[in-house]
DNA sequence: CCGCGTAATCGAAATCATTACGATTTATAA
DNA sequence: TTATAAATCGTAATGATTTCGATTACGCGG
């Protein structure tokens, strides 16, 4: 998802174009990996120093319902990355290192017969860790 | 996994009997399913009061590597249980209700023919997510 | 059965991520 | 420009997890 996307469906959904806004997205928008409140934050004090925690962790929220952002838990923290097809089903491969992710088309569920009798399934979660090319090397 | 088994690693890794680890043990045994250090908290002030949450997390870390018990991240919260049957490879289906868990035996990785070049893939996470029979009914 | 050395535990404080809240500021549309 | 509701700030609260010095208990050798 590009900026421009991003910007239309907040626009769609009555969300204000702000400052900060704009800095959490361009952020996202230039990072092919998953980060977390944290990385956010450092990287907006360097241009709008004095961002809350509130304001971080309520956008990216707000973003994720949205279907803008994508979000995971690694290694007990919240993780979030800008969605790489929105729409479109599939997983990922992340980096341990560096966090960075490639996209993995292929679905389990769509794979796998799994008889689950009288069980309601709702939703599945499938990840690849591993060391990506560049931090495989160092 | 059952308690006697369970003792036998500890023994081999001089781990020492205590009550704490007995009561520890005896309510994950007694349990098909993903609980917190908190649950295990609860069940044990009953018998054994004055517990800490060092001795429990201590313990639980330590089952863990020991392979006695599995553990996986659900909301943001550490989850064990006793290890379905040690050595052997396999996922869960999780209830989101009541944390009860029913093994899958089937790998993603062993059916997908995922191909990343340079990639070196180290682990993965496969769950699937719903209602058990009895919370499906509620 | 007793005492010793070490492992295990306790109690409580520290840490870390996340959430919540009253007061203030800002974006947008009339 | 001004009204108004959304968005933000600063900070405190919460909840899970980790840590630490002091104390207790297990299990072996005598």
């Amino acid at each position: 998802m590009n900026l421009t996307s991003a910007w239309e469906i907040l626009q769609e959904n009555d969300f204000k174009r702000t400052k900060n806004r704009e800095v959490i997205l361009r952020f996202l928008a230039e990072n092919n990996r998953y980060v977390t409140a944290s990385d956010v934050k450092d990287y907006i004090e360097k241009e709008n120093p004095g961002i809350s925690f509130d304001t971080i962790y309520r956008n990216l929220t707000t973003f994720t319902t949205l279907g803008i952002l994508e979000e995971t838990e690694l290694t007990g923290e919240r993780h979030f990355r800008m969605h790489c097809d929105p729409g479109t089903h599939h997983h990922h491969f992340i980096c341990t290192i560096c966090g960075i992710t490639r996209s993995i088309a292929q679905c389990p569920m769509e794979v796998l017969a799994i008889h689950l009798p009288n069980y309601e399934i709702e939703s599945h979660k499938f990840e690849v860790y591993g060391k990506c090319p560049d931090c495989a090397v160092a």
